[in-house]
DNA sequence: CAGTGGTCTAGACCACGTG
DNA sequence: ACGTGGTCTAGACCACTGC
């Protein structure tokens, strides 16, 4: 039973007054949720588990019950974690099928949601160009790993996704590996290969099918394609992923809420 | 002086306990919350102007201040309030610039974000079409007011826009007050019509130009297209707008974040 | 200086899930 | 019955703004 606080526990340094005016200032909540982020990175609690109760993180931190709660909440409206009530709060994980979604905007026009599945054309090494590298935040040149699949919706070759990843972390990956996976690849990375993916910005443009998008989606080559550039970060706003996708949007649509 | 809490003003009905097992239960926050929207819908506070203190609006609705704090929180949220520190709490309005960005996703490829004017060619009455008019929840036949505009990027049009609303509420809607007003559309809406657009849906896809697309975007006929299908809201999920855009994407791109 | 929102605490009770 | 998160309260002090 913890009846001393021990100082190396607490955010800042010193006492509240001083640690409040410190160069390093933040609210006592924020200090806390970096060090929630921080224990998520590490892996110290697993996607899929339960972090410790409030009032234990409470006592850890040796501050109020309150104070976890803000930081939790911040953590819970940026998805990282899942507060349940009665059963505790859960570090997110791809897994969950309602986690899909979030990051799949590309529905039928009608019809229900038909669960998408990968077709994998391609999985080897590449040096990164100018572009991806930059992207990438890493320098031209760089080793990746670059795959390549269809995303078939039931039947209906829909899009012809080019992924770029740094080889460093994803060195095991492999066709084989993808051929036997089954599920999200953002799952996939979170299981196998312990990088998280939290966030995503992309960019959204109109063009021309080539010779090669249409093979692949079975459209007239220079049939319009939504093209979709997305950039995929984990903790940290470390960059994880380039992805660009080449969308048929004759009978799908790529959704979006403005709020 | 208030010592006595009057019955009418309290949300719910008898005790606290009763209100909270009733058949409309609800937090406390959350009642605070709909007779906040309530009062916003009803135009009691107006866009930009500030709603009543924290403290005020705890003791007009015999609740803590930490209440009607969570209830703020909330609509801040959801952007329809703005908290400004030492100074109040602010009903949002499109006519603040950072507002813009919210809704106009559409960004030129590199270099800064150059300001964007409408290029008006149309305003007329018209009828709903049955399409139109589901996407509206009116029925088909329904007086719309239709107008038509291209969005030009410095000296670049890039965007035609064809914009549907109910007759009803902007029945003084013309081609003149559309010429003579510099800004946003949904200011206009905001401050001439009494009409506020809260948020919005969007369907996105890609399109090939027709020969009015073109003509209007100065593009070749045929040409890819971004087409962006919007149905805005205003308070209480009703919707006030179909706007259907044409985007030309060879130097701009719409972004999107994935949070 | 007064008033506003921002942070933090402490304690109470409730609703939910599990045993 | 117990532990979890959810709600609500009351009060303290801080930081920012403007008079």
């Amino acid at each position: 039973m913890e009846t001393t606080s021990p100082p190396s526990f607490r955010p800042g340094s010193g006492s509240r007054r001083a640690a409040r005016r410190s160069a390093v200032f933040a609210p006592l909540y924020r200090q806390i949720k970096d060090l929630l982020v921080e224990s998520l990175r590490r892996g110290e609690w697993m996607p899929g588990a339960a972090i410790p109760s409030e009032t234990e993180l409470a006592n850890r931190f040796q501050v109020s019950q309150g104070t976890v709660r803000k930081a939790i909440d911040e953590l819970a409206s940026e998805n990282l974690l899942v507060r349940r009530q009665g059963k505790g709060t859960f570090v997110a994980t791809h897994h969950e099928p309602k986690a899909q979604y979030r990051f799949l905007r590309l529905a039928p026009d009608r019809g229900e949601p038909v669960p998408a599945h990968s077709r994998f054309l391609q999985c080897g090494r590449e040096r990164a160009s100018a572009d991806i590298a930059t992207r990438l935040g890493l320098r031209a040149g760089a080793a990746l790993i670059h795959v390549r699949r269809v995303l078939v919706f039931g039947e209906l070759p829909r899009v012809l996704d080019d992924i770029w990843l740094p080889a460093a972390p994803f060195r095991n990956l492999s066709a084989d590996r993808l051929a036997q996976y089954n599920g999200p690849l953002y799952g996939l990375f979170e299981s196998e290969f312990g990088v998280r993916m939290i966030r995503a910005e992309e960019r959204l443009r109109a063009v021309a099918a080539t010779a090669d998008d249409a093979a692949a989606l079975q459209v007239e080559p220079g049939s319009p394609l939504l093209r979709v550039d997305r950039v995929s970060y984990t903790y940290g706003d470390r960059a994880i992923e380039f992805r660009r996708g080449h969308c048929v949007t004759d009978d799908f649509h790529y959704r979006n809420a403005l709020i």
